[in-house]
RNA sequence: CGCGGAGUGGAGCAGUCCGGUAGCUCGUCGGGCUCAUAACCCGAAGGUCGUAGGUUCAAAUCCUGCCUCCGCAACCA
């Protein structure tokens, strides 16, 4: 019965903070494809987990005051809720802190040093001590540090490197040959900027040693596996690849694709390969870089009022819906721009008009004409029809979509079948038809063409919408066999006598004016969620408490603007010259984009005053000014008149 | 000159690689039908294909310049 196996995987996620639309688009194309496959026959494993290691994730965890460890475990558990809500078949699901993760990464990590394609060596460079940053020749002003202007010294830090330079020629030959990396408009960017850029494809620093929260290079303490190293290798170590905890390596690598989001295919397209080779393991046989969901327009922390938490999306239009409008709405290749309104509008248009009326006006006159039971199978004369030779070769369009990824144009060729059957009811007209017992054949046959039409459809979408189809399968009182990937390219499976039920649509019409209000309403000002880069911040991010003494140690205080300006180059700085009682302090601050610079000159806001200096785009900032923001845009806070500047807030 | 993407009827997109009647969905207007949801079906209006040049018998499509928008990157102490 098996066709083979079939392996596919979406990222594992940084889980930093919650998951959003952009991840939910990824993982349920991903799920479409795996239900796609088994549905065909194919045993599936499908994959997907979290890469829990980094600075990031340790700085995050001191900021929320607990362990690494403990941070991670809260997050994993609510993405681990956000698959189940959106009905997420994965097989597997591998977290990067895993026992047998770490083993497996660790032999990985000492079998490329033994061969020699992990050698240890340092950062040398020039380094400015105060800017604590490495330095070329050709980036010095003056011979000194291009941001601060200070003196440089010679200066080395010791790492372990991986040797990309010796697999460059073979990655490059790779990707040219054009089948490893889709859409191919990606391979060249690839190309032209990793490797034949200037200097070729630079060896890869693989551990670090600033910091601790990483899987241990277990003969090198103090140094721990950089990340991408630990992460792309799950790939393969969630399937038991040198560690005992699976023994599927065998059965499924090399995976048959990877999902990606477009930000990460230079890791997967370049780097992972070079891995393989130097393992002499085999080479997966499509990486396929994703676009992303921009939002209304692209604007991503300013626009206003969209609520884009897929929980909230699929909680008040159903999951169902949810996963077709991402999988229906954009092409999968390409960015796309997300909006409640695109969202309402297609379920709206797709699903309520065209699939949700055409059952229940089928199943409805079933119901009337024919007491609810399935009308007889008509003789193979009638079967000549535009709608039924429409439906007949349904199958194999949407395969050969589905099997180059193009999830928008499979559904669009089972959408045009639907809408042909909408269209087939008008001509036949049932309800005239029903008028003269002379007709009942032909009543009859076509009630079953169109029953038909809509177990075709309903097989074939059931990898994007699995409850609803199941709904649908029911109502037309499909048997099991009469469901199945083979039924779907066979005309007349359905039997007659089985009873139809027929119901209220099942994707009820939308208001679009009165949701998209109350889409607001449920989070007016909250900025929408970028599709990719940072999410909301989850409550487990919050800091714990501090002691008063804690609070103490901040210096506070009031300070008049003395003048204000932009900083250039740069979108988001505004360097301002304040007056907070001693000598003028300089502050830079990111809110150049909701304030003018004249806005700011001679009012009194508060300072944080004893903050460490910090550097920002080559200004030494003295200070921090208090801004509120809830994601959106941040606001200055502002200080009655009255105070002077230069007092201290208490 | 940091990297990349996009400009096509009111909106969102396809078509651009491989030049040759500008297509789809939504919206608007008119009509039809009544099985179903103010739904469905039919028809119509509406486009200098960002802009200026070039190549060509022929350009949305190829070449060059320019304009605009957007994402990434760098900065939000």
């Amino acid at each position: 019965m098996s066709k083979g196996t079939f392996y596919i995987t979406t990222p594992i996620y940084y889980p930093s903070s919650s998951l959003h639309i952009g991840h939910t688009y990824c993982t349920v194309a991903a799920d479409a494809m795996a239900r796609y496959k088994r549905m065909q026959g194919y045993e599936v494993m499908f994959l997907t987990g979290t890469d829990e290691h980094g600075q990031k994730i340790e700085e995050k965890a001191r900021a929320a005051g607990v362990a690494p460890q403990e941070f991670v475990d809260r997050i994993v558990a609510g993405i681990k809720d956000l698959w189940k809500l959106m009905n997420v078949s994965y097989d597997r699901f591998i977290r990067t802190t895993d026992g047998y993760h770490v083993e497996s990464v660790q032999r990985i990590f000492k079998a490329m040093y033994e061969k020699g394609d992990i050698y240890k060596g340092a950062y040398r460079g020039l380094y400015c001590t105060p800017c604590e940053s490495f330095w070329t020749e050709s980036q010095l002003r003056d011979g000194k540090c291009p941001d601060c202007g200070r003196e440089v010294k010679y200066a080395e830090e010791e790492a372990y490197f991986f040797r990309a330079s010796k697999y460059a020629a073979r990655v490059r030959e790779l990707l040219a040959a054009g089948e490893l990396l889709e859409p191919a408009s990606r391979v060249n960017e690839m190309i032209n900027n990793f490797i034949d850029c200037e200097g070729g494809l630079q060896d890869l620093c693989v551990s670090r040693t600033s910091f601790t929260w990483g899987i241990p290079v277990d003969f090198d303490p103090g140094h721990v596996v950089y990340v991408w190293l630990d992460a792309l290798f799950n790939y393969t170590t969630a399937l038991g690849f040198l560690n005992g905890k699976y023994g599927d390596y065998e059965k499924f690598w090399p995976a048959d694709v990877h999902f990606v989001g477009k930000e990460i295919v230079r890791f997967h397209a370049v780097y992972w390969p070079a891995f393989l080779m130097s393992m002499g393991m085999p080479l997966p046989k499509k990486i396929y870089g994703h676009g992303w969901l921009l939002l209304d327009g692209g604007k991503m922390s300013k626009s206003v009022g969209n609520v884009v938490d897929p929980a909230i999306l699929a909680g008040r239009y159903g999951v169902d819906a949810l996963r077709y409008f991402l999988l229906r709405e954009f092409p999968f290749g390409s960015d796309g721009n997300f909006s409640n309104e695109a969202l309402i509008a297609r379920i709206n248009a797709d699903l309520a008009n065209d699939l949700g009326n055409l059952l229940s006006r089928s199943t409805a006159m079933v119901e009337k004409y024919f007491g609810g039971a399935l009308p007889p199978r008509p003789d193979a004369a009638g079967g000549e029809e535009e709608l039924v030779l429409a439906a007949r070769g349904l199958r194999d369009r949407y395969e050969a979509l589905m099997e180059k990824y193009a999830f928008q144009q499979a559904l669009q060729e089972v959408f045009r079948v639907i809408s042909r059957a909408n269209k087939y009811i008008d001509e036949t007209a049932p309800w005239a038809l029903a008028r003269d017992e002379a007709n009942r054949p032909r009543l009859a046959a076509v009630l079953y063409n169109l029953l038909e039409t809509l177990r075709i459809c309903g097989v074939l979408l059931s990898p994007f919408m699995p409850e609803s189809c199941a709904e649908i399968k029911r109502r037309i009182g499909a048997s099991d066999a009469a469901f199945t990937w083979d039924s779907a390219a066979v005309w007349g499976a359905l039997g007659s006598g089985a009873q139809v039920a027929k119901g209220a649509n099942i994707f009820p019409r939308l208001d679009m004016k009165k949701e998209l209000e109350e889409l607001e309403g449920l989070n007016p000002t909250r900025p929408a969620a970028p599709a990719e880069p940072a999410a909301p911040e989850s409550a487990a991010e919050a800091p714990g408490p501090i002691s008063l003494e804690e609070f103490k140690k901040a210096d506070i205080r009031v300070a008049r603007v003395l003048s204000c300006q932009r900083v250039p180059k740069a979108d988001k700085l505004l360097l301002l010259e304040l007056d907070a009682g001693g000598r003028t302090r300089r502050v830079v601050s990111g809110i150049a984009e909701w304030y003018r610079p004249e806005e700011l000159t001679g009012k009194k806001l508060l300072m944080v005053y004893n903050l460490a200096p910090a550097k920002l785009r080559g200004i030494v900032s003295e200070g921090m000014i208090l801004a509120a923001s809830d994601g959106g845009a941040a606001r200055v806070v502002f200080v009655d008149e009255s105070i002077p500047a230069g007092s201290r807030l208490s």
